[in-house]
DNA sequence: AAAGGGTGGTATATTTTTGATACCGACGAT
DNA sequence: ATCGTCGGTATCAAAAATATACCACCCTTT
């Protein structure tokens, strides 16, 4: 049943925008990883591994994605070991901006979630549904 | 074979605290169901959905999360059709700058995204694998 | 009066995403 | 010669997101 009243999906041009915003950059690993390299600089991927502990597929993969879309860039080293370099591209730098804001944000008011949370939870504990 | 080099995880504190961050409001639906509220004001459960073209089931428990967290407040009218409208707390509305960063980088780098991708695929379509 | 619709959800099943594990080739160290 | 390191990929299980159906409640329509 598709044809019901269900409005056409983001009546707001500006949420369907943030939506694809979110859809490419939006997941932990990636604003992790910018995070890491704007940090460090220049990581490998085994540095960048150990430093998020992150499973070797999830690096891969949001490494590649990363690379994809232009907010990283790879460089290899036919070395003996190989040796793989990942590094903020210039787009990848000017995303450091608003993942501060979203970090500085976080750390002025993690506590404030927590006694939220611990409130909510609280008061729930006497509301139990059975028992 | 757990004794290996591998650090213990998230050498900077930094990256942890992020981490969390992230962890509570960092998922796309949180986002931008603050952003909504942050543009309507108020919402009603219905509303959001249709503005969102979010499931029921991720809307309740997203909208539970933030109610949970302290970003939005929930309040019932137990009026005859029922009726629950959403808004932001004061911590909720701290959030939407952090928010707005993001969606304001999203916007003016949107389409160099998109270039990117395009390059990198059209690059990869010339690395076929097999065939 | 019976049928259908809107309210805010929950319960269940299916699909998508994530994460853990094992493995690869090439080499250096033990 | 076996092990470990490097940067991955392939495979499979677990977790999360989504779609769907359903609920009680009442109102409107027929």
């Amino acid at each position: 049943m598709e044809g019901t009243t269900l409005a056409p999906i983001a009546q707001c041009p500006d949420c369907k925008r943030l939506n694809e915003v979110l859809s490419r950059v939006g997941d932990r690993w990636s604003v992790l990883i910018v995070a890491s390299l704007s940090q460090y600089g220049v990581l490998r991927f085994n540095e960048l591994k150990r430093n998020l502990g992150i499973s070797q597929r999830m690096l891969s993969l949001t490494l590649r994605e990363l690379e994809r879309d232009g907010l990283v860039s790879r460089t290899y080293h036919p070395t003996i070991p190989p040796k793989v370099e990942y590094a903020l591209t210039p787009l990848g730098e000017s995303f450091r901006e608003p993942v501060k804001a979203l970090a500085m944000w976080g750390l002025e008011n993690l506590e404030t979630i927590d006694a939220a949370r611990a409130t909510y939870d609280a008061a729930a504990e006497k509301l139990p549904k059975s028992a």
